[in-house]
RNA sequence: GGCCCGGUGGUCAAGCGGUUAAGACACCGCCCUUUCACGGCGGUAACACGAGUUCGAUUCUCGUCCGGGUCACCA
């Protein structure tokens, strides 16, 4: 005859509080109808990686339409794998794209909330106390067997389907009271198991929602729900504080579907109510042919941080996860071009059942829309901010002349159609070098249709005919002059009608131009460059680009 | 190996028994054009394979193949 409060008490001396202490400190939420807690509980075993993001944006938006509650807690269960400043990267990380959680975990030693601690380390009288319930009541019991033990028992199941802890193999679930208080007090290290009730050949369903109703096996293992050193696995932490916390949508990397019968018998034999699960499928990323899941250690686009020394705008990374995380968002943004992603309908129904495909391209392009419908002053703000920290140089640049800044980024933007030349501050160096001659390297070569004498010869009147107080309309009249005396037509369609009269059209003229003044083929509004370049530059710059040519130029 | 999930154009993806099989990115072409862009229009290109159910399968069932996940005192 085993006497389970016994041995309770003799495995958990320290556990002074019970489970209803608990759940009187921790009642119910008050919340609307259909409010919804979820949370993002990662470990601080590294930096965020992008799939820890695209997770955690998933359940702050099914909280945020719900009017429900996104909390941030941390799992340091494993203190083996943690890293110093875990915790502040995934703080850090988050809220740098936009992520601020309602409750929980707000930096390395502070959080907000009254379900805490948010921090699992702080929480073992929590788990222990449950935990001694269910040895009380003959749910779960310690367990002596060493890693070498376990080892052997792994191996002597090669052959069997099931593998683990139970049945035979559960050679410390039948011990006697003497037994068990023996070795207790001789010190042995034990860790405390879940007898399992499950049978291997009756059937759970969930709904996931995601993936839609799964079916598997009942859970058979007595799994370790305490180890040695006292403190809970995950698989104990979760429900434990999930339940807790009120939490009501699990939202989680799919790798944990084969956990899902264990976490329900977990919560059955605690009396709990299951939360709601949505699985995700990682994130995938292009190799030879063929895919896999993005790696942390293989893949610097995993690491949040990529984003930010990119100069990625927050706005983008969320737009661009939005994309990937809702079939439908992008034509819901199509109908609402301004609106703020807070308005979005976000929908587990809508969500990739399997692995997506990491794609940088489509980042780019998202973001390049994004930042096009930003106005220059804005532009300006985080382009400066991003230098500041990563581009020393053109951040001096940038702000010696904040007027002349603004100006360049102001060239062909807030207007109906914007330019979409930039898709992370990372590049502007590039964009804007031309203006700024501490980073202009020229380099003339133009278009293979264009002959180098008749690009002389187009310079040479160019620099003529240039002034810099002509408005635009004059500029492009003179132009126009320009191409005639030539040889070329100011007419696109007059050379496409009949191009063997023309050495080229207006757009010859002008890329011979563009390129000796900015060592470019494509660029934004040649007229505005130039204004903003001044007269000496540009006639500098054309002396240049004739230098260079004439010395080309093969003799006759 | 057992169990679970998935397989629609190059990529992401709608579709849920009858569709000319949406859309987006990329690519190509055309148009617009006072250059460069932006934009507009159009094009190439897909239901992994084999059975079955059905008047009819991309959609339902089974099998095969392929991809992914999981079987820890890690999460």
């Amino acid at each position: 005859m085993t006497d389970c409060k016994k041995i309770a008490d003799l495995i958990f001396p320290d556990v002074t509080k019970t489970p209803e202490y608990y759940e009187e400190k921790y009642p119910k939420r008050e919340l609307p109808e259909g409010a919804r807690v979820t949370r993002f509980a990662p470990s601080p075993t590294g930096y965020l990686h992008f799939g820890g993001l695209y997770a955690a944006f998933a359940s702050k938006f099914t909280a945020a339409s719900t009017n429900g509650v996104f909390l941030l807690r941390i799992e340091d269960t494993d203190k083996k794998r943690e890293i110093e400043d875990g915790v502040s990267c995934i703080v850090s990380g988050l809220s740098a794209f936009g992520i601020e959680p309602d409750e929980g975990v707000t930096g390395f030693d502070s959080e907000k909330g009254e379900y805490g601690p948010y921090i699992q380390s702080k929480r073992r009288d929590i788990y222990r106390a449950f935990a001694k319930k269910l040895v009380e009541e003959g749910k779960a019991y310690p367990c002596f067997c060493t890693a070498e033990d376990l080892e052997k028992i792994r191996e002597s199941q090669e052959s069997e389907d099931i593998k683990g802890y139970y049945g035979k193999y559960a050679r410390c679930r039948d011990l006697t009271d003497e037994e068990i208080t023996e070795k207790i007090n001789s010190g042995a290290p034990f860790t405390v198991r879940l007898r399992s009730e499950g049978d291997i050949t009756r059937k759970i369903t969930f709904d996931d929602l995601i993936k839609g109703k799964i079916e598997m096996s009942e859970n058979v293992n007595d799994v370790v729900i305490l180890k040695t050193d006292g403190i809970p696995t995950y698989h104990f932490a979760h429900v434990v504080d999930d339940h807790l916390m009120r939490t009501t949508h699990v939202v989680r990397g799919d790798e944990w579907i084969a956990s899902v019968p264990l976490h329900i018998e977990l919560f059955k034999a605690l009396g709990f109510r299951p939360v709601k699960y949505a699985h995700i499928a990682p994130l995938m990323k292009e190799e030879n042919g063929g895919k896999r899941k993005l790696s942390k250690r293989k893949d610097p686009e995993a690491n949040v941080t990529y984003y930010i020394e990119k100069g990625y705008p927050k706005e983008s990374v969320q737009e661009y996860i939005l994309t990937i995380l809702n079939s439908n968002f992008e034509d819901w943004r199509r109908a609402n071009k301004t609106e703020s992603v807070s308005k979005f309908p976000f929908n587990f129904k809508k969500m990739s059942v399997s692995g997506a495909l990491f794609d940088l391209v489509k980042l780019n392009d998202v973001s390049k829309n994004v930042i096009s419908l930003m106005n220059a002053e804005q532009v300006y703000g985080y382009v400066t901010a991003w230098a500041k920290e990563y581009d020393g140089e053109l951040y001096s640049l940038l702000t010696s002349n904040p007027a002349k800044a603004k100006a360049i980024l102001n060239i062909d933007r807030e207007n109906p159609k914007p330019r979409k030349d930039i898709a992370c501050w990372s590049e502007v160096r590039t964009y804007l070098s031309y203006f700024y001659n501490e980073i202009y390297s020229p380099d003339i070569s133009f278009p293979e249709n264009i002959q180098p004498e008749n690009a002389v010869l187009i310079l040479e009147k160019y620099k003529e005919l240039y002034s810099e107080n002509d408005t635009k309309d004059e500029w492009f009249a003179k132009i126009r002059e320009l191409c005639t005396e030539c040889g070329y037509t100011p007419n696109v369609k007059e050379y496409k009608a009949n191009p063997g009269a023309f050495k080229g059209h207006v757009g010859d003229v002008t890329s011979v131009i563009r390129v000796a003044v900015t060592s470019r083929v494509n660029s934004p509004d040649l007229y505005y460059i130039m204004k903003i370049l001044g007269k000496d530059e540009v006639g500098s710059r054309i002396n240049t680009a004739i230098d260079c040519l004439i010395r080309g130029l093969p003799r006759h």
